[in-house]
DNA sequence: TAATATCTTTGACTTAAGTCAACCAGATGA
DNA sequence: TCATCTGGTTGACTTAAGTCAAAGATATTA
């Protein structure tokens, strides 16, 4: 039974993005330091300050990443789902947890203690490897998004989003937004009003249609005009 | 004379963070594969897009990254001085450069190619640690700056900017602005114009005085709530 | 299912910060 | 040393997007 379990949690870090490709050696002795952690909706997952004893990757549901300014506005970094790690940075920093986790839906974690996590790490070049290829992938990511917040306006910044969003679901021209659009403002880096102003004006102008939460686009060129200068 | 050019090189790539408190022999492995590159100031070191065959150390001078949206505006992601790594996400990722990079003076730069440096790094897991530190600490800088471009006003970042430069500086409440002020606007991610207006406006309201580049600063509690809150 | 809470949209208004333009002061260089 | 740049400041104006408020639409859950 304890082996049944081991087993299938070997299997599957060995499908996640960070421990592809790995020796079956050294997942087990991963396997061997995670412990399954389970959240409910809404909980919080660790704050911002927090001393980072470990971090996580997701095993079943989704996670938020954020910070709050101190008159309470809230501004996504990522939203992770099943397969992505998060909360890396204090484990090689050695420092606390910059901003705040909290599940948006009841998740089941792996936890990696630091570490233990940081003598495997020291003993399995290729396990560190994967890691610097997926802190470099993130430092990217956030480049873009320092991009996007500086350089381009919302509609550009919410175009990039559409034209994301239908390239990662590869349906056509037809795609639906993965959050409600309070967090896909947050994500944006906006408000809500603002975004609702914004997906009535790209369907005004001709570039989408809007049936709830499902968005057509009509005009793909327009859209990645929009992306890529930022505004109208 | 080959020999000593090599040992100073090997002495200099120790007193660096990314290499600090590694093995003499280890040094030597670095400095063999390391090449010394030289750039006027001005001058440009890669483009957005280009293939990241290496990355690079501040041996000697200044290194603008930044990048640039279709209408010209300039967003400066950081600037790096002696001992400091760039260019590293394309090494680890796999891909191209996200930004550019230029001197901001004439300069002298180590150049690590890509693929010997990784065969190092899978043979050797201190640098892999280390390595793995850096680049968890430009996370955390880039969260910070997440933080600041979204969620607080131009004069919370310029605050946060001059409490960083006085205590980097330990001169007690006396400070010099490094960069020039189209610099750091940029860096801010705002417009000289704007700089200057809120200069003055700091100074007017009594939290610093100026006298060119040089700033005091009169009101510590009050520039430090302003950094906070992220506006008047 | 009713009741409560949360999300979404729309309108009127405010405001931070960008644009454009003019001007001055140093720095650079022929 | 004069002429040209580049950098910094200031003023008038514009504008993107945030605030506040109200109402309707969906979800949640008791």
């Amino acid at each position: 039974m304890v082996d049944n379990k081991d087993k299938s949690l070997v299997e599957w870090l060995g499908e996640t993005s960070l421990f592809t490709g790995m020796a079956e050696q050294h997942l087990r002795d991963l396997s061997g330091i995670a412990m399954v952690v389970s959240y409910k909706k809404r909980a919080t997952i660790f704050s911002e300050g927090d001393k980072g004893n470990g971090f996580y990757l997701v095993k079943e549901g989704k996670v938020k990443i954020f910070m709050i300014s101190p008159d309470g506005k809230e501004q996504i970094l990522h939203i992770f789902g099943p397969g992505e790690p998060f909360g890396e940075v204090p484990v090689f920093a050695g420092e606390s947890f910059p901003a705040h986790a909290v599940a948006l839906a009841d998740s089941r974690l792996v936890f990696l203690p630091r570490e233990d996590f940081i003598a495997l790490v020291a003993a399995n070049p290729a396990l560190a490897l994967n890691l610097l290829a997926a802190l470099s992938k993130r430092l990217r990511q956030f480049t873009k998004m320092i991009d996007a917040l500086s350089l381009k306006e919302v509609p550009g910044r919410l175009a990039a989003h559409l034209l994301f969003l239908s390239e990662k679901q590869s349906a056509g021209d037809h795609l639906k937004l993965e959050l409600s659009k309070t967090l896909l403002a947050s994500l944006l880096g906006t408000i809500p009003e603002t975004l609702s102003r914004m997906l009535s004006k790209l369907q005004r102008e001709g570039f989408i249609t809007i049936e709830g939460a499902s968005i057509s686009i009509v005009d793909r060129e327009g859209l990645a005009d929009l992306a890529e200068i930022g505004k109208f």
